[in-house]
DNA sequence: GAGAGATATCTCGATGTCAAGACAGTACAC
DNA sequence: GTGTACTGTCTTGACATCGAGATATCTCTC
């Protein structure tokens, strides 16, 4: 038994294990951490974008549609699977981006339900200067790892998360 | 170049090398891939608690009591480090599961400042159906992964999540 | 071409979270 | 022991999110 109990999901199993013996608690070790680190960098992409005036949430709408190439432009139902979070919220994030002047909404001319959101130029510089600066700093977390172990972590989690995109 | 472009992450790296072939957007390979994870996770685990009446937020807060052990009784500071939330959040949850009979509060003997709270015998009961309950779903969610590269996905993510439990 | 069901977006109320700050009590240096 | 800085908890107000449902439009079948 290797002894290195060097994170707090390494303390938080050996608890488990010391109260509750007849429970295996291995799956913890892959999804707590998976939770915790999340939670960590949530709080690390929010420092990282304070400085380019942009919060978490917009960021993540302006990068998808950043993402979809010119001219930048997507409908309210691509934006919200592409973010996963619920319509309601979707239309609430849209009105305050075109409100700060990052996006605007134009109808769909071809289904009159539908909305078109679209960058701003404004939108598009803030977005290019974040995301490098975003990338910068996920370098640096990354660091740890050699280009060798990154690929082999990032396949392993493709496989935990292709059944949730699949479906 | 191995093409399988199996799950979001890896469309969503794809339309970047695209859009911004200066940059280099591996990191994303990594860490998109822990964030949306975390995201689905949240769900898997809501529906598994709504079978025991806990919101996620309960549960964090009376496994930490759990693990504890007897006298399952820890103070607030305690359990907003064990969970990563504010003091606002957390004097909140306690109110409420004070509410819902899952907890106690007492004054500290030791210092007057001090509150510790315990887990109720209610309390105990629902973790414990909860926590059995949750760790079979897990085991579900990792079953397409051996047992060898579970091992090997919890030690990459321990590297990543160490710089982050020590400070 | 009429009707049924699906789809796209928005509205609204409830809620959990955070950040900042208030307050009481403790610890330590001098 | 007194003053200063620190710690632990709670209060408050703002805010982003969700879920459920409303409305309008489209699509497909007959």
């Amino acid at each position: 038994m290797t002894e290195d109990a060097r994170d707090e999901v390494d303390r938080l199993v050996a608890a488990w294990r010391a109260e509750r013996p007849d429970l295996d608690v291995e799956p913890l070790q892959v999804l707590s951490r998976v939770s915790r680190l999340a939670k960590h960098l949530d709080r690390a992409r929010r420092a990282a974008f304070a400085e380019h005036d942009l919060e978490p949430w917009e960021f993540d709408v302006l990068t998808a549609l950043r993402r979809a190439g010119k001219p930048y432009e997507l409908s309210p139902g691509a934006l919200l699977r592409a973010t996963l979070v619920t319509s309601g919220t979707m239309t609430n994030r849209i009105d305050r981006l075109a409100q700060a002047g990052l996006v605007r909404r134009r109808p769909d001319p071809e289904d009159r339900r539908g909305v078109l959101v679209s960058l701003t130029d404004t939108g598009l510089a803030r977005v290019d200067a974040a995301f490098a600066d975003l990338l910068r700093r996920e370098r640096d977390l990354l660091s740890g790892l050699g280009a060798d172990d990154q690929r082999l972590l990032s396949s392993l989690l493709r496989m935990l998360l292709a059944p949730f995109d699949a479906s």
